[in-house]
Formats: structure tokens, C-alpha cells, sequence
DNA sequence: TATGAATGAGAGTTCATTCAT
DNA sequence: GATGAATGAACTCTCATTCAT
């Protein structure tokens, strides 16, 4: 049905889809990536399988844009925060706080997307689309570039971007073992142990 | 029939188990947790689905077998290392070296078992009875006590654990990126941060 | 609503319903009967599913339409000139002349006729009324008469008949497995074969 | 499992192979291709669908073998009888006759075979080897070689062979119409036609 | 001990049909 | 008249499990 790409949603669609993603949000999150069949999506919002075959080309499709829906949602918080930061010690600052921020406030979204990121088969196309390689990635230019500027000192800084951000997505793992954990308390021990690490 | 865990097992029962174990590992790491099915992994070893059944209570059975192996492995080897280090900074050190060397040397049961971990959907026993959260208690630990003797400074021992396993774990991804990546640079280059990190 | 047959159909109608049976006509003979689908069909006039379903009672109706379509035009082409024959060779020669004249020229046409009559289950009502077994009976009054008028021989009519109609339907295989084939030459040729057979 | 195929198969295997084949031709010669489903199948013979699955690769599987099959069995019973022909005159004759007695003989599968044939979507690998296509050039062939003997006289070969072949061919018509028709009849009627038409 | 065979549930997809707007 | 939306049944296929031999 939605084989013409251009042609602008309706609203109700756009509800629709908007409800479908968020329902497969919620399985997922619940019952993990095998858990999230087309009918316990259908279910919990109360229609038939059909209507969610109706809405997205396949399960593939609908899972994608979990991912990357979530992944937008988190460039547009954290892009302008870190961006507007004048120092590289401040772009770094503000890249593990507007993260963890952010994984704070959608909790449920993030466990959806790492569900579906590590659920995934490996015979088949990733779902996102640079995805976490580009995180990493985008890291370690901030790193290289602090050095250069003389701000970081001298480490490997692929490296350090992989553990930094091992780090931060481990704040998925204190959130599922205890709810209530205090996340920005965790950010700020993390930010200190990093800071350290890379002043020269 | 094997539920009765005191019942001795035979020389070629053992030897079964073993085989069915290692054919778990070699699939589940090529082809995922949903790839590694009962067919799959009685395929490899040639023999018939039955096999596995009679071997184990199920798969469910299996699947705990694989991950408790790898652990019981890991423990194995970084135990002796760990205790015999004299202060809590070698400690430390020896953790992540014997940790990251058996981690190494192990990828391919790695694999598989983060596989396991991240693929078993949420509403049925985890497959690592404590596990991870053992791991970052006993690193918690050794934290602590780091800091009673006045060897560590001031920082919230459960947090700094928390990010030093994701730190490790991380090593996975990295691998998975590069089957070449070079393993010890990159245990030492997370040492030199975090032993930064946990100085006075 | 199509239901009562008595209503007179409206001008935008009857061309709506022209332009559905044109279209599952193109999508029949390129997709066959299984890949004839409503939406396929609707999607290639650009419009809903719904609006087939508005001007056909039902799938079944759209076919038998289209079978009954194409025979009617077929008996319009070759009954006048059959008629108009003053011989029952002439009459053969005229049958089986035009017959061919009209496959050549309604390809299309042929080819999706058969992709319903082949591809209806048999436990539904067949889509042409009489449709094939009469154009098989009407032959074989041709030929009984021809008889009985001492112009032809002495055969089973009935089985010449089939073997004629199979012959000439023989017709869309050959333009199926090349579709650049000689169908008048074919057609003489056949003419030649049977007007031989049922010489006296 | 049937993925290793020099492996020999087991009696019981066999024999299950046997009997869904034999309940596929029922069903596709009672209900058509599209009435053909694994579950009419299953069902006919009391077994569950996950029976057929178990012993055929895939539905295309079985289809194909269902073609086969009987296209086997056909050159068995054909193939001799032709050869042992010592003209070509002969050869005709015997090609014909033994046809129809096959399809005299195999009513049900023949019927099973052109299900098949014309129900396999055009977008799918055709279910016949060679298949039909191959029939008509072997014919072909022999009205050449006739030809070239001066047994035949003047005609295009391949155009008869594809009359002669559908002429044949109709005779399942003929059976599907009225059951008790006297195919050994048509036969040898159509017998006397061709051979009218092929002499000098 | 091991095998082949069978089951039955559940997966994703497709589709004709219905209906409020 | 036409549309978008939804339904529900049917489809093929996969899989863990069970069991007689």
C-alpha cells in the first residue's frame, strides 16, 4: 500500500503508525525481541495482525523505524547541546549528560531499540542505519580533535570512544536491574572517570 | 530423565553433553540466538534432533549449560590471578588483564553467550542464574575495600564497577567490528582510565 | 448494489467498468491467475480496492466477466463470417480462418481467459456459462451437418471436434513459447491436416 | 532434512512420500491448483500439516515431484513402445496409441499434471524440467526424420507436432467431460486424421 | 542410547471483503 | 461514487517437543 513513498500520510494513518510503534515500543520493551510478534503487537492495542501488515511493508519495516525513530529523536537532543559547547572538555561534558538525559527520559524506548539492534539476525540487513557504528564513530572525531587542540592528552582515541560509550549504554543495564536508579548521579561519576582519562 | 542432578553420569553421557555444548557455542555464534535451533545444532554434530532432547531437559536446559560453562570458565581462570595479586591496584589490574585475555581467547563462547544473554525473551529464567550482576557485585567489592585500605579515592564503587564491566564487555562489539582488533591494547588503554579514574 | 441486473448503468458507469475489466485483463495475462489480485488490479487504474467491489458484486463476477466479454467478441467476429460460408468446407475454412484471426488479434485477451478458466477451482461455479463446451458443440453440429450433406467423410464428430478446438486453442501455447510465431501459417496448416481428415 | 540427497531413504519414508504424492494428485486433480493447499493435502491423508513439511522441502517440492512423477512414468510406459518401431509410420502410431493409453490409465494424475502446469505462477521456476515444451520437440523430430525418409510427406513439422500434441492433450477434456468417454476411440480417430495429414 | 516420525502451535504474509465517511 | 481502514481467514513454513521402535 505504501509502495509510493512521496505521497503524504493522512492523519489517521499517521495516528495509526504512531500507535503501531508505540505498541511495538512496549512489547518489545516487555517481552524482548522474540516476545514481539505482529500479533502481541496487534493485541495490545486491540486490532488485527492485518492492520499492522496494512500500515508497514513488513515487521522489518515496523521494527527499522523503532530504531529509527528513536535514534532521531536522540540526534535532535543531543546534536544542539553538544554543538553549542566552546571547549572540547565541554562538548564531551555535554555529550554524556544530554545522553544520558535523554536515555533517562525514554527509558523504555532505548531497552525497544538495543531489543531490536541485538535481536536482529545477523544474515540480515541491520536495522539502523549507520547506526551505533556512527556513534562511535562521531566520538572519536570529538576526541581526536580535542587532542589536536592540545584540550585531551595522549590516548588511543577509538578506544577510549568504544569503553566511553560502553560506559554510557550501560546505564540501560542499572535502569533494568533497579528503576530507580539515580541515572544523572551515574552520568557524573562516569563524566569524572573520562575527564580524568583524557586530560593529558 | 536427566533431572535428577545427582544421578552420576556415564563417561559417554558426559562426553555427549560436551559435543552438544560445543556444537550450542559454534552455532549460536554463527548464526544468532534465533538462527540456533535444536535441528541446527544436532546438524552439526550429525546426529538427530532426539539426541539433544534425551541430553537435556530441553532447550532451555541447554542454552543455561552454555552460558554457566563460559562463566564457570571465566572464573576458572581469572580467580587465581585476581587473589593472588598483593594490592588492590594490581588487583584491579590483573581483573581487567585476565578478564580481557579470557575473553581473547574465548570469542567464539563469548559469542554465544552474550548471544544467549540478549536473545532469551525477558519472561523466562534468565540463563545466567546471578551472572553479570555477580560480576559487577564482586568488582563492587573490590572497590570498596580498595578504598577502606586508602588505596582508591572517593567515587561510588557500584557505578564505576557498573561502567568498567560495560568497559570490558565492550570488547565484544570490538571484535565483532574487527576480528582483528588488537585485544591487549585495548585492555590497556581502559586500565590506564580507570586506574586514573580510581586514584586518590 | 450491482445486483439487480435490471438497472440501466449509468454512462461513467459502464466505462469505469470497462476500464476495471481492461485492467484485470492486463494483470491476468501478465501475472497470471494467482497474481491477479484486487489491489494488484486497482493499483494499475490507480485507483482503491473498494471501487472494484463498488462496481462488481465480487471477484468471481469481475472474472466471469471478463471471459464472458472476450466470447461474446470472439462470436461476434466469427459467427457472420462462418455464416456467410456457402459450404461446410467453405464454413471449416471460415471457422477456423477467424478463429485464428482473433487470437492473433486479442492476444491479450486470450491469454487471460485462460488464466481464469484454468485457474478457477473447480468447486466454483465455472466462469463461462457454457462458454468452451459450447464452442466444442456448436463445432460439432458443423461437422454432423457437413455430413449428412455428403461433403464430409465418415468420423466421430464429436472427436474431431475436440481435436480441432484443442488444435487451434494449441494456438496461445505457441505464441506463449514464441511470441513472434506465424499464427496464420499455423492456422493453414491445421486447415490443411483437418480438411484432409474429414474428406470423404 | 532431506538436505543431504545421496542419502537412501527409509522404507516408512518412502512410503510417506508415496502417500502424499498420491493424496496431492487427488487433491489437485478434485479441488485445482489453487484448492491444493498443505492443508487439503494433510488433511486427506489424517496427518498434520507439519507431515508434508517433514518430507518435502517446500510445497514446490512436492509439486515438482508430483510433475515428475508422472512424467517419469509416462516416458517408461511411451518410451519402448515408440522405439520398437520399425517406421516411422509405425513409430506415429505406437506415439499416439500408447499415449492415450497412458492417460487412459493415469486419468487422475494427468489431470493433477496440467493443474500444475498451468496453475504455476509465470513468475515461478516452471515445475517440468523440460517438460512439455520437450515433448513437442521430440515429436517434432520424428515427423522430420519421417519426412526425410519420404515416409511423410510435405508439412511443417513443429506446427503439426503442436496440433498433434494438443489434440492428444484434449483428450483430458474429453474425460473430464463425461468420464466414460472412449478414449481408445478418440485415439485412434485422432490417429486417422493425423495420419491422413502426414502422408504424401 | 539414538533415530525417524509426527505433532501442534505460532510465525509473517496475503487477500477478498466490508463499511463509515 | 470513491476512499482508506480494518477484518479475519487462509496460506506456507519453522520449530521444540514427544514417542514408539
Amino acid at each position: 500500500m505504501r509502495s509510493d513513498q512521496r505521497t503524504e500520510r493522512t492523519f489517521t494513518e499517521r495516528a495509526r503508525r504512531a500507535q503501531i510503534l508505540d505498541a511495538a515500543v512496549d512489547v518489545l520493551a516487555e517481552r524482548g525481541y522474540n516476545g514481539a510478534s505482529l500479533s502481541a503487537i496487534a493485541e495490545r492495542i486491540g486490532v488485527s495482525k492485518g492492520v499492522i501488515s496494512y500500515h508497514f511493508a513488513g515487521k522489518d519495516e515496523l521494527l527499522r523505524e523503532v530504531v529509527s525513530s528513536v535514534l532521531a529523536d536522540s540526534r535532535d537532543y543531543m546534536g544542539p547541546r553538544v554543538e553549542s559547547a566552546t571547549s572540547y572538555a565541554a562538548a564531551l561534558h555535554a555529550y554524556v549528560q544530554s545522553n544520558l538525559e535523554f536515555l533517562d527520559q525514554n527509558r523504555h524506548r532505548i531497552v525497544a531499540l538495543i531489543e531490536v539492534v541485538n535481536g536482529t539476525p545477523p544474515d540480515r540487513p541491520a536495522p539502523y542505519g549507520p547506526g551505533h557504528r556512527n556513534a562511535v564513530r562521531s566520538l572519536t572525531g570529538m576526541l581526536e580533535r580535542g587532542q589536536q587542540s592540545g584540550e585531551f592528552g595522549k590516548f588511543d582515541p577509538h578506544f577510549v570512544a568504544v569503553a566511553l560509550r560502553a560506559a554510557i549504554d550501560a546505564c540501560s543495564e542499572l535502569l533494568r536491574d533497579d528503576p530507580e536508579a539515580d541515572v544523572k548521579a551515574y552520568g557524573a561519576q562516569v563524566l569524572e572517570i573520562f575527564e580524568r582519562g583524557v586530560r593529558p
